[in-house]
Order: structure tokens, then sequence, then C-alpha cells
DNA sequence: CCGATTAATGAACTGTGATTTATTAATTGC
DNA sequence: GCAATTAATAAATCACAGTTCATTAATCGG
């Protein structure tokens, strides 16, 4: 709106980047990364298809800067709240893990889950980035909390591991839903509602409190 | 072994395509739908470029053949199970879960769940198809399991739709880990347990059992 | 055993898509 | 304003991978 709009040029050096790399964020999660193609990576992102070669040395290239550009910055803040939290760490996995779904879960961003899962083995490489980066320290995180729950007596004696994985699975399963069935799939099976906020927040709520009734006896 | 060592020749019309699925399905598992060539599935499958297509339609068809292939067996065996099951339904969770993992989640068909979580943009017909035969009625057992659970006391009342997503969770995450990053990312994290039995196992009966100790007092 | 049939081959064809590059036009500094 | 610089274009290149098809060789019926 505000650019002479007759000429279909545009100079901007600075911007270019990431509006190439956010057009790839978009075209590499909806079609993967071999089915998305040079050209409409450009075209999403304003520009033709010559120009992402100007910053980017080709499409790997592309994909690799991507993960970075989109992981690289939102790690930390969660660590900080862990540390400072006081009272029932129930409580903090619910905030915790909401708050990574409201900031990173419900943006497009999420996508490079799915996206990951399907190209760790053509990028494995990628693959241990995204662990080092993002895996590892939620697992390292959720772990630390679990044993903060069972020394004070909140939760009862627990497998680590197996703890994180029925921790986190519904979350991972969201953010990938989202991004694969869910835009296809409309109403069918009630995963439908997979996306949504509350949904996950049932699902969370569920794996702390238990299934099992407390006053049934076996 | 057993046949002529000199021809490179072998007429089986019966069992090429079944091989040629079965090759197409390593595949597609470890490389996505585009990046596979026509060729590599050829070889993988012991036959020539053209071979494939005295069978398939096209690349497309030998993708869309291979899911019907590999999937519409195993449902019902499952929903038997289900209903003849006396006793405790928690343990019947465990035993069809498990059961799952066994059939499915440990053999190379459950690649397809990543190829479809992958795929399900690109090919919404297939995702429909996948969500008909697999994911509902999937969903349906297990949302019936959990009301048989309720009425019983077994289980307190629950929210139907996210105790399936945290049941099931575990399990459609141990399947997709392991044909992902667990096939590049080695011990890394915890996470290479994933694919194991035990731990799947273990993280269902946390979901069930609950993660409070039910002797706290909030 | 011989001809007819057809499974299988692999070379050739073709379209597509990644990458290169000569050209065009903003921009920047003097 | 004007030359130098460089962002951006778009046409051309090039390799690759999906598909076709003429040829080859098992197989099958008699």
């Amino acid at each position: 709106m505000a650019q002479a709009p007759s000429s279909r040029w545009q100079r901007k050096k600075d911007a270019r980047p990431s509006e190439i790399l956010d057009a790839a964020l978009a075209l590499f999660v909806e079609k993967g990364f071999s089915a998305t193609k040079m050209e409409d990576i450009a075209r999403a992102a304003g520009v033709t298809k010559g120009t992402p070669y100007l910053y980017f040395q080709n499409k790997e290239d592309i994909f690799k800067a991507m993960v970075l550009h989109h992981l690289s910055s939102r790690l930390g803040a969660f660590v900080e709240l862990e540390q400072q939290h006081q009272g029932p760490v129930g409580e903090l996995l619910q905030i915790l893990l909401l708050k990574w779904w409201d900031e990173v879960g419900a943006t497009p961003a999420a996508g490079l889950c799915k996206l990951a899962i399907a190209e760790a083995t053509n990028f494995p490489e990628l693959a241990q980035f995204y662990t080092n980066e993002v895996i590892s320290p939620c697992l390292s995180m959720v772990e630390h909390i679990l044993r903060r729950g069972m020394d004070s007596g909140e939760f009862r004696p627990l497998p680590i591991a197996s703890s994180c994985d029925a921790l986190l699975a519904p979350l991972v399963m969201a953010m990938t839903w989202a991004h694969s069935f869910a835009k296809v799939v409309p109403e069918t099976c009630g995963y439908s509602h997979h996306h949504s906020r509350e949904h996950l927040s049932e699902a969370l709520q569920l794996v702390l409190q238990g299934l099992k009734n407390p006053c049934y006896e076996n």
C-alpha cells in the first residue's frame, strides 16, 4: 500500500532473507522438502526464481537456515520460569507446556515439528540439531520438574523417561496433527479438537491427575 | 539361492506386486514420497525401471496401493478382543495397545504412521482413508472402553476425547519416533528407548494410574 | 520341440525444476 | 544529476527422474 505501485521492482536487501525463510517455512511444512519448488518459495516471498540464490546457496541451505531462524530464539525464557516457580510443580508443568503451546505450538513454527519428523532421516545433521536445540532441553526441564515433584512428595515414585513421554506426547502430537490431518480431515473423529488449547489442557490434566479413580478398589 | 544363478531374468507375475509394494514402503518411509525415485523402488524390488509400470499406473498409484495393502488387513481382531474381555478395562487397554504395538508398531508398517503424517496435506484422499481405516476405529474402541470403565466405577468421570488423546499419544509417538529421530539420533536424550516395548508399557501404565500420588494433599 | 504369449528389460523420450547468468533498474555516494 | 554499485529479474542451461516402448527371453499350450 505504501510503496510505488507501478514498479514491480523492490530493493529490500535486509528484509528479503526472512521473507524468504517465512515463505519457505509455510511451503516446506505444507508440502515437504522435496515437493516444494524453489520458484514457489520465490513467488510466495514476492520475488522471482533467481532472487533466493542471492541470499542462499541452494535449496538445502534454505532449509537449514529456516530451521535455525525459527528455533534458536525461544529457548531460555522457559528455564527461567521453571527456576522461579514456587508451589506445586503440577501447576508449573501445566503452565510451561501451555506457554509452549501458545508461543510455539499455535504459531506456524509448530509446523517445524512435523517437518523435522518427516525429514529426520533425510537430514541427519538437522535432526541432531533439532534434538540438541529443542528436544534435549525440553526433556531435561521436564525431568527436573518431575524430580522436584517426587522429592516434595507431590508425585509418587516415577519412572522418569516414561513419565516425560506421557507428558510431552500429547503436546507433540497436537502440534504435529495441527499441520497434517487437521488441515485435511475436517470434523471427523474428535481429532478436530486437537488444535484447541483447552483440549490439550485437558489431556495434560489427565496425565497429571491420572485416569484411575483413587477411590476405586482393584 | 534356489534359482538359476546365471539368469538375471525372473518371471514372477504373482509375487511382483507385493514385492514392489514392500520395497516402496521401506523407501517411502525412509525418504518420503517425492524424494523416493521410481528406479530405487524398482531396484529394491529386484527389478528394473520399467517393471513397476506393468503393475501400477504411476508413482502415486504405487503410493496408494501400498497404503491399502499394508493396512486393510489388521483391523478386526482388536474389536473382537475388546468385546470378549471381562474384568478391569485398565488391563484391557494395556493388552490392546501393546498388542497393537507388537503387531503393527514394531513392524515396518509402523512407518506408515510417520508417512501418513508427513504426506497428509499432499494426499488428502489418503489422509481421509487412513482416518477411516485406522484412526476412527481405534478412537471408537478406546472411547467405548473408557465408557465401560466409567460405568463400572473403575474410572472417574472423564472427558472422553482428551482421555483418548492422552492414551494414544504415547503409542503414536513411539511409532512415529521409531521411524524418524530414532533412526538418526542414537543414544541421546532418553528417547532412544522410545521404540522399546517396556518403555511404552510404562508410559501407558502412567497414564492409566496417574502421576499424582493419591495420598498427597493439595 | 515349436510357435504364441507376455514378463521383463533398458535405452530413449520428456517434462520439470534446480541453478546460472546476462540484463535491467534501483540506490548510493560524490 | 551522474557514475558506480548491486538488488532483482527472467531467460537460458542442465541434470535428473518419471514414463514410454521397442526388444529380449521365459513360459505355456499344443
